[in-house]
RNA sequence: GCCCAGGUAGUGUAGCGGCCCAUCAUGUCUGCCUGUCACGCAGACGACUCGGAUUCGAAUUCCGACCUGGGCGCCA
């Protein structure tokens, strides 16, 4: 019976084990192979004068990155990694694997991020980088529990859509049969719509599609987004609940994920404190003017710079609030006393945006009039439109994009880190 | 899409008009080695992105294409 390595103990007396020869170290009498498996590396040493000849010659014939079966006793060795070792009665190659590789699995030379995505396969056996994706993985758990344990619902809404979301962003076009259709850039409308059908709490975790020809280390042209949409609450509540999931999320990763965390030496991972600071838009600029000495204005989008400075002056996560109504989406809820300003919000975290929200606009006509104000035609929205008239609750949510919460949370460098196979502006393969 | 920097053995690099049938490391192969832990030692193998131009001579200069990294824009 193969166990993982992890629970190799010297105490066991006999393991078997299947894993990947991490390393060689062929001594001549004397040979030490290290065995790697999700759960960890061991130590098996071949004592030439006491193996097996059917040992010795598997032995010979093994390479780097083969999968092997390993079975025998377990001894205690102070001088070996994890202060055990095991010394092979049966040595079987169950799948060899060819050479030279693409890349070094060992990490004695680095290899750059393009040819690790190529061979990521063998990039992911790497224990930093399987360390993301177990993360990653645990990250997605976390935020699934949160919803639940607060009664969301999980949804599913199609990602094969006939017309955009909101404008703004490049779409993707397909061939539906004999027509044209699009990849989903947001599940906007569809979790809106569930608030139509009184569900009043949803949530969706799933792939979004932006065919912006971007080229940075922040983005995706397929992304995760973590959506949720909540009836009868306003855009501070849903802050609330959006603070409140980042927190839990970084705390399960700290209580679970030691390991990982030590793989990717980190060390001081924080968990964010509470009451995350609101910084309306206009003092968002002001310090952006600030810093930057260039000339932004009220109603100006904020650039990376002016993001980066803002960042540093925060230096924590940070909401940005009261947006200008003319910069954020047609659904997003005026001020009713000033209706230049709106209910929409972004989660910062100081490299970069994480999040971004609203309370909605839930009256139909007030709705079909700002998708005219902004030159998007309403004809195409019937379907996201018609539900507004027969008793759309208020409601508000937000979109948070996953890999940006992981990537910030590990400190990774480039989005595409956080991505097994990630689809970028000039990456269809793998 | 724009700007900048690049493209040299499987991987990561040095070289930047002749000292280059190209450096170093890692890798692979062969030999030696019984406590390695980035094992060591000896030997071998393996590369100038593609196309054009300049030149007596190009990895090196110029032009074009393709590809990569970073910054910006757009966007989340």
């Amino acid at each position: 019976m193969r166990i993982p390595i992890q629970a190799v103990h010297p105490d066991i007396g006999e393991a078997e084990i299947i894993g990947w020869v991490h390393e060689i170290r062929d001594l001549g009498g004397l040979t030490f192979l290290l065995i790697r498996d999700r759960t960890g590396i061991i130590q098996v040493t071949i004592p030439k004068k006491k193996a097996t000849d059917a040992v010795l010659a598997a032995v010979k014939a093994v390479s780097r990155e083969s999968v092997i079966r390993v079975s025998g006793p377990v001894k205690p060795i102070d001088k070996a990694p994890g202060g055990r070792e095991l010394v092979p009665e049966l040595f079987e190659i169950i799948s060899l694997s060819a050479s030279p590789m693409p890349l070094d699995v060992v990490e004695k030379v680095p290899a750059e991020l393009d040819t690790r995505l190529d061979a990521r396969f063998l990039d992911a056996r790497r224990p930093r980088v399987s360390a993301v994706f177990q993360i990653r993985s645990t990250v997605t758990r976390a935020i699934y529990e949160f919803f639940f344990s607060r009664g969301f619902i999980n949804i599913t809404t199609p990602k094969i859509v006939a017309a955009a979301t909101e404008g703004g962003t490049e779409l993707f076009p397909i061939a539906y049969f004999e027509r044209e259709a699009f990849l989903n850039q947001s599940p906007q409308l569809y979790k809106q719509m569930m608030m139509a059908a009184g569900f009043e709490k949803v949530f969706e975790i799933g792939p979004i599609f932006r065919a912006e020809e971007h080229n940075t280390t922040k983005h995706l042209n397929e992304a995760t987004s973590i959506d949720m949409e909540m009836s009868f609450a306003d855009h501070l509540e849903v802050m609330k609940v959006l603070e409140d999931l980042v927190i839990s999320t970084y705390r399960t990763v700290a209580d679970q994920c030691g390991d990982q965390l030590s793989a990717l030496e980190i060390r001081d991972f924080a968990i964010p404190e509470p009451g995350f600071p609101r910084l309306p838009y206009p003092e968002a600029i002001e310090i952006a003017k600030k810093a930057t000495g260039e000339d932004i204005k009220y109603g100006d989008d904020i650039g990376t710079v002016s993001e980066k400075a803002i960042g540093e002056e925060m230096g924590a996560h940070y909401f940005i609030t009261d947006w200008p109504t003319a910069i954020k989406p047609y659904y997003a809820m005026p001020y009713e006393e000033e209706p230049s300003v709106c209910k929409a919000f972004d989660l910062m975290h100081p490299r970069m945006e994480l999040s971004s929200g609203a309370e909605r606009v839930h009256q139909h006509d007030q709705l079909v009039h700002q998708i005219r104000a902004k030159g998007l035609s309403s004809e195409s929205f019937e379907f996201y439109l018609n539900p507004f008239r027969y008793g759309m609750p208020p409601h508000a949510g937000w979109g948070l994009g996953e890999e940006r919460l992981v990537m910030t949370m590990l400190g990774l460098s480039n989005i595409r880190e956080a991505v097994l196979f990630p689809r970028d502006r000039h990456r269809l393969v793998p």
